[in-house]
RNA sequence: GGGCCUGUAGCUCAGUUGGUUAGAGCGCGCGCUUGAUAAGCGUGAGGUCGGAAGUUCAAAUCUUCCCAGGCCCA
């Protein structure tokens, strides 16, 4: 027999110096420290994670399961990563472990997001600071400049997500800048040209005058500046159903009025917007100035709240409200005349009814110019159908060339600048103004200064105008899809995913379902092209729906993408190459040059990752649900991506395959600080996971993912950190103390559950409680519920209850006691679960422990599944009867703690309390259990009955209570417990009849050694 | 301003179809232990369930409004 750790020297019982007695116990033993030093611990993990190659053994041996996929959605290469990267990542881990250990082949495949205006900005910063000009470097020089930027911090990234835990294949991933991908997307687009939902269509953009460039809202910064202002008539014309009411019969003879800051943008007008929210009234001008615009018996439609500034504003010196204008009841059917009809602005001119349109200034009309404002835009486009039913041309007329000249479509006005070449103010104004009083359509002018966007590099004023960009149809019919609408397919979809949190469902459908139709084109440099070409004479898209040879149009596209990168498509002589052989006359077709919308990329990040076998072996054959199979894709993401990467990833699946390109969408919301406030570098309140990293450890932050609320924002900030450090280190050192107790476990010392005492199986069944309840927590992505649970059992059921009572039993019984023997048969099943059940969570320290508990060059903790937890172990019985014995229990140390207090006693060992019972059911859970070993006491009497009137009780323990009293007899020198056995056995006078059995087989055992 | 969502002890969270004095873990105070010891055990304090009104015999739970905060739009 193997000599027992933890014992001493062996002195001879007879030796009449006290022995010490610790020596010869089993006292807990381990190298797992009780301070974690997990920023030193972690990285060493890592590398060992690395060395044994952890993700790839995962994968092999998950090779026949059932695949879950986390497909990622693809982080910004553009800096380091912060909190709410941390918990993205970490949440996915917490999902992509589980699933594994549950029993799935588990995948994760990390991405980037890699073209963009943000990075474009960043070489241009550069640019700038050498003094150079973007404009002058070849586009695939400034392209590459791009690649190589957005790789260094794809790069950077990449080792700190590793650093957090997460498991993944870090070696492959995927980058929507890597060629196969631009290829992808370049042929993902190209489907949707020859589908027909692309179409090309015109929308205002930013436009700087000065820089020749359309901007984004980021690249513009609001300044002062000094706009014309001017008051304008639209003859009323048709008032759709009128009423016989004096009122409504003078509104054909009345002008609506409007006010604007941009005169330049009248000849653009193509309707006038007011709101059903606003009262309107008629108002006839009765007094006026000699030669006044407006004159008296002029009657005016304007805004009650805003008449009076009106007529101020026109030099009005009285006038009368006629009454009510009413436009709901009107019908909305409304025309009115262009200020300059009859000089190339006959079209009507309807009234829309707007909620951006407000009473605080101007008239309560907007002039409503759809090439030159966004509210103007949406609105035209909104009502697209609707005024189309009332014969409206409903085309956005390009009123303003890209130099700021109004063009042939401004009848009057060709010629005239909005600003000049320097960015001030031009000719147009002034033109327009003239035309419009001499047309007796002002009835005030005047300037303001105001806050107006200017360009962010030349801080030059900006121009909304109307230029060609290329849409995806939302409501266009498809014949592949049984003529159902992309906007039909989505939302049908949107029904068969399963959202969690369930509100993401609603959230999401609203924006599908009132989205305008998808603008894919960018005016920039560093993303992938959309690769078609335009017939200038017919309008033609190629490759496209009506084009016999798209196949290999197509096919030479992506083949040329795939082996050089999109960059090719932007070398001298491209057009020609691709379509040489194709059409008769490749000088009659366009080459587009705009990119895509980086949305599109990422929406494409399904087709060229999980549908690209040669580049992701791993995730080949995904045979989905959806498609009869056992396969699970999941997006996990924060919630403003119902917005952004769940929502053009729908689209595009939707629009190219008719499906979604996931099963399960999981949202997650924002990272506060502490007091709920927005983090920012000025507040102050910033927690960055790198710091978080290096003084706590990546655990502590994976511990705050789990145990948080992730469906709602989180907090962060030092107090909750240190919070969840204090919570870390409680589970820590329960499971130290188990590896300390196991460190005396033989396998040979196994016990059968049919010959443990109660206490073993009651833990036992606990064990077969929280089987299912962490596994189906986990399945349902529940962390938080797993981390309570675990956290209650670890602390209350063993730290506080089942290791405290058992110490005296696996400290000091003899090695063959069978008591012993059944607390470590159940401690190792206990350990070995709680570890696993941690793994996901604290993945770190899980790992630490096992291979603490069985060491080995290339295991891991992570290569297992979730414990299988015997059904023979539930045994309701003894657990009902616990919980008896454990109500008592309570009424026993709140009896001792008044002891204590009075000083009558100190260790609960010096007690031997006298439990009155007077309750059936309780008197038969006691009557054959050991209850000085429940209470940790010395002593314990029983005594059926009811307690005397000075027995301590507890309120919502019936029928107990108990009278403290001391132990009697001598201390037991080596367990302490007060017996009146203490010397039984003479060659052990100080000891306790067990602790001398036991004493004498150790030292029989330790004798036998030598 | 609109859409979606959130607001329970210092912190993180539970609170089943409205039903007994609103719970847990951690932290905090106090005590015990000193054989899990920069640990362990016990015990105590701490909440007008964001606020107001309403429905009801009864509301943290239902309704309305308000306040605060977040995301997405405008």
């Amino acid at each position: 027999m193997a000599k027992q750790t933890g014992q001493g020297d062996n002195e001879g019982a007879t030796t009449t110096e006290a022995r010490d007695w610790s020596k010869t116990l089993y006292l807990p033993k381990t190298d797992f420290p009780m301070k974690a030093g997990l920023p030193k611990l972690e990285p060493r993990l890592l590398e060992r994670w690395e060395r044994i190659g952890l993700y790839d053994k995962l994968r092999a041996e998950a090779k026949e399961r059932h695949k879950f996929v986390l497909h990622d959605g693809p982080p910004y290469a553009n800096g380091n990563i912060h909190i709410g990267h941390a918990l993205n990542k970490i949440l996915k881990d917490l999902v992509v472990k589980s699933q594994q250990m549950l029993g799935h082949d588990s995948n994760y495949v990390p991405g980037w997001d890699c073209h963009g205006l943000p990075i474009e900005w960043k070489i241009e910063e550069q640019y700038r600071a050498k003094g150079r000009n973007k404009d002058e470097v070849p586009v695939n020089e400034f392209r590459a400049e791009c690649r190589a930027f957005a790789a260094k911090w794809l790069d950077v990234q990449r080792e700190e997500f590793k650093r957090l835990g997460v498991i993944g294949d870090w070696e492959h991933p995927y980058s929507t800048m890597a060629f196969p991908a631009e290829a992808t997307i370049a042929n993902e687009l190209m489907k949707f040209a020859r589908s027909g939902q692309l179409y090309r269509g015109s929308k205002p953009v930013m436009w700087s005058v000065v820089e020749k460039t359309a901007l984004a809202e980021a690249e513009v910064e609001y300044q002062d500046y000094q706009s014309d202002t001017i008051w304008v008539k639209f003859p009323i014309i048709s008032v759709g159903e009128s009423g016989d009411d004096p009122v409504s019969q003078k509104l054909l003879s009345s002008s609506v009025v409007i006010w604007t800051t941009t005169p330049w943008t009248i000849p653009g007008n193509r309707a006038i917007s007011y709101s059903s929210k606003i009262a309107y009234g008629l108002y006839e001008v009765t007094a006026a100035p000699e030669g006044n615009w407006a004159k008296s018996g002029d009657t005016f439609v304007l805004a009650d709240k805003l008449a009076a500034d009106v007529m101020k504003a026109a030099k009005v010196e009285s006038s009368e409200r006629l009454g009510d204008v009413d436009f709901a009841k009107l019908g909305g059917a409304q025309i009115c005349a262009h200020p300059l009809r009859g000089k190339g602005y006959d079209f009507d001119v309807p009234l829309l009814d707007g909620d951006h349109v407000t009473d605080d200034t101007g008239t309560g009309f907007v002039h409503t110019a759809p090439g030159h404002g966004a509210d103007d835009y949406n609105i035209w486009t909104a009502r697209q159908k609707s005024l189309r039913d009332r014969d409206i041309d409903t085309t956005i007329p390009f009123t303003v060339d890209a130099d700021g000249v109004l063009t042939d479509q401004a009848p009057g006005f060709t010629g005239k600048r909005v600003l000049k070449e320097n960015g001030d103010k031009g000719d147009a104004n002034d033109a327009v103004i003239k035309a419009l009083a001499e047309a007796g359509a002002l009835i005030a002018r005047g300037r303001l200064k105001h806050q107006y966007p200017h360009s962010w590099r030349s801080k030059k004023p900006v121009i909304f105008r109307n230029t060609p960009q290329w849409f995806i149809a939302m409501d266009r019919p498809l014949a592949a899809a049984g003529n159902k609408s992309l906007r039909e397919t989505a939302l049908e979809e949107i029904k068969r995913v399963e959202w969690v949190p369930a509100a993401g469902e609603n959230r999401i459908t609203g924006m599908i379902a009132n989205r305008p139709d998808w603008v894919v084109s960018r005016q920039r440099a560093w993303g992938v092209p959309i690769t078609v070409f335009r017939n200038t004479e017919t309008d033609e898209i190629i490759p496209g729906p009506g084009f016999a040879k798209s196949d290999e149009l197509q096919k030479r596209i992506a083949d040329a993408f795939a082996e050089k990168g999109a960059d090719v498509w932007f070398e001298e002589g491209a057009k020609e190459r691709f379509l040489d052989g194709l059409v008769d006359d490749p000088s009659a077709w366009e080459q587009v040059r705009d990119v895509l919308d980086v949305w599109f990329d990422s929406g494409s990040t399904h087709a060229f990752t999980m549908e690209d076998p040669v580049h992701f072996p791993g995730l080949a054959n995904i045979h989905r649900a959806s498609a009869g199979g056992h396969d699970r894709v999941m997006y996990l993401e924060g919630s403003d991506q119902h917005r952004g990467w769940f929502h053009s990833s729908l689209l595009e699946s939707c629009g190219t395959r008719g499906h979604a390109p996931y099963d399960v969408v999981l949202t997650h919301g924002f990272v506060l600080d502490e007091k709920s406030a927005k983090m920012s570098k000025s507040a102050g309140n910033v927690t960055a996971p790198q710091d978080v990293m290096d003084k706590s450890g990546a655990d502590i932050l994976r511990l705050w993912v789990a145990a948080s609320d992730y469906s709602d924002d989180l907090r962060i900030g030092p107090e909750i950190l240190k919070t969840f450090s204090e919570t870390y280190r409680k589970m820590r050192n329960t499971i130290r103390w188990m590896l300390g107790a196991l460190s005396h476990f033989r396998e040979e010392d196994r016990v059968e559950i049919a010959d443990m005492p109660e206490l073993e199986k009651l833990m036992l069944h606990r064990l077969s409680e929280m089987g299912p309840e962490v596994r189906t927590a986990y399945a349902e992505y529940d962390f938080r519920k797993v981390v309570y649970l675990l956290a209650q059992f670890l602390n209350t059921d063993l730290s506080a209850f089942y290791f405290d009572i058992r110490k005296d039993a696996l400290y000091c019984d003899a090695p063959s006691s069978m008591r012993r023997r059944a607390a470590l048969s159940v401690i190792d099943e206990i350990f070995k679960a709680t570890t696993l059940w941690l793994a996901p969570i604290l993945s770190f320290t899980a790992e630490e422990a096992w291979l603490e508990r069985y060491p080995s060059e290339d295991s891991s903790v992570h290569l297992q599944d979730f414990p299988l937890i015997s059904r023979l172990w539930r045994n309701e019985a003894v657990d009902e009867k616990w919980d008896h014995i454990r109500k008592v229990r309570r009424v026993v140390t709140g009896a001792l703690e008044l002891e204590r207090a009075a000083k009558r006693i100190g260790s609960s060992l010096e007690a031997a309390p006298v439990v009155y019972v007077d309750n059936a059911d309780t008197l038969a859970a006691l009557n054959d259990v050991d209850l000085a070993e429940a209470f940790i006491t010395s002593g314990a009497e029983l005594v059926s009955g009811p307690a005397p009137e000075d027995a301590f009780k507890l309120p919502d323990v019936a029928g107990v209570g108990v009278v403290p009293k001391r132990a009697e007899g001598r201390k037991c020198a080596r367990s302490w417990r007060i017996t009146d056995d203490v010397g039984s056995d003479p060659a052990y006078p100080d000891l306790s009849a067990r602790d001398a059995a036991a004493m004498r087989e150790i030292d029989a055992a330790g004798a036998g050694q030598g």
